[in-house]
DNA sequence: TCCTGTCGTGTAACTTTATACATGTGTCTC
DNA sequence: GAGACACATGTATAAAGTTACACGACAGGA
């Protein structure tokens, strides 16, 4: 249900066609939750028959027509009471760690190129989030903006705290794992310092052919 | 895709029937993926006509039918491909932030009662897993001393690095929930301290009655 | 004029996940 | 012997999400 409150949501800093959530979607709140326009427009239609939001027809240019949705109150005392419910943790499913719980049964080279495009991705992650932060907290962010609209300067510190809450949160997050990724990589190479020869043996674990394995057991008795 | 997966993997540890593999979704694995019994038994029908996994009827005492897969070399294949795929990261979806980032329409009290939620879900979290990764480092976790059974030591070693960095990670991640939300906690106080009066127009954003805002604005404008 | 890219709105088919329904056995305790 | 609870396996239905298909208008430059 939560796609629903985050349209509410946007809708509540200013009216946009289903497209401009499109868009939403893919880019700010996308962070915090993504949607496609092919669920996005059934999605707005629900909304409408249900008067918790309002559509207008208006068009562009010559013929071309746009659906422009307002939120209605009762919309806002829909969203009002999805953000006053005790926050809700979805189950676990995290296909990167699925991949490295079971990343024994191939390489020590297999898991250092996982980790590597981890700290990639959260590096890339970090850095597009870190200006938008950093716009929000000068006051810059366009969409913020719009929210404060007619607001009493208590309310706009408190909406933009909210807004710094949640974006520093993400590259905290980022930053975590970043961190521990590159941790894990030096883990990796002390892994591999204690146990030498096993690097070599990649496909040890996969097919049987674990003689070169055992052939250096010695190594690692020696060694550990 | 990724049941199929976490399924082959817990069944590269030992052969398991599919209740064996529900409380694993709910229990262990469950930190990594989770997933009902009314989903594994369908995908353990399909992983078997795929011929990854072989299933065997048993019967526990007189009458009850148990069915124990185990899996297949083309199985392991199969595990072994995906974890070598670069690891894919599914679209943001954080109904914690959604409600967070919109929550401006309702109380800093509201905010408050969010955060210490959070706080409480993550310590919890932690809580129940430390112990978990504990055992995995001084080798009493059963399962993953299943997985090591006939591995040469260097293997062993791989898999419980493996498994102390995946559990690791995860108790940082709640950390960093925890320490956030704390931090968020005493950003809120200090908003408070800014903004006193506000505080208690709570209902202010909700409605229009905005008045009692309005007529501290120059409260605001004092402390500021 | 054509072409490309953005703007704009939808539907169809499929996969995945959630929730509930449905049924029966084994084991232990009161 | 009755009842509670873990063991064990499924199906049905609906909701949510993905991917592809489908159409057309506008604006700009080549």
């Amino acid at each position: 249900m939560s796609l629903r409150y985050a349209i509410l949501g946007s809708l509540s800093s200013c009216p946009s066609s289903g497209y401009d959530l499109a868009l939403q979607f893919g880019l700010g709140l996308g962070w915090f939750w993504s949607a496609s326009h092919s669920q996005i427009y059934p999605e707005l239609k629900r909304l409408e028959e249900a008067g918790l939001i309002e559509g207008t027809l208006t068009t562009v240019g010559e013929k071309l027509e746009k659906r422009m949705y307002s939120i209605t109150p009762t919309g806002i005392d829909s969203l009002v009471s999805f953000v006053t419910d005790s926050p809700n943790y979805p189950p676990n499913r995290d296909p990167e760690r699925v991949q490295l719980i079971f990343s024994d049964l191939s390489s020590v080279e297999n898991v250092r190129r996982h980790l590597e495009a981890h700290v990639r991705h959260y590096i890339k992650r970090r850095d597009v989030e870190r200006p938008i932060l950093d716009s929000i907290a000068d006051g810059r962010h366009e969409r913020v903006q719009m929210r404060l609209a007619g607001k009493a300067p208590a309310q706009q510190a408190f909406t933009i705290l909210l807004r710094e809450l949640a974006y520093g949160g993400d590259i905290e997050r980022a930053e975590l794992e970043i961190a521990w990724a590159q941790r894990a990589l030096r883990a990796l190479d002390e892994y591999v310092r204690r146990y030498p020869l096993t690097d070599e043996g990649k496909a040890s674990a996969r097919s049987s052919d674990s003689v070169a394995v055992d052939e250096h057991e010695s190594d690692d008795a020696r060694l550990a």
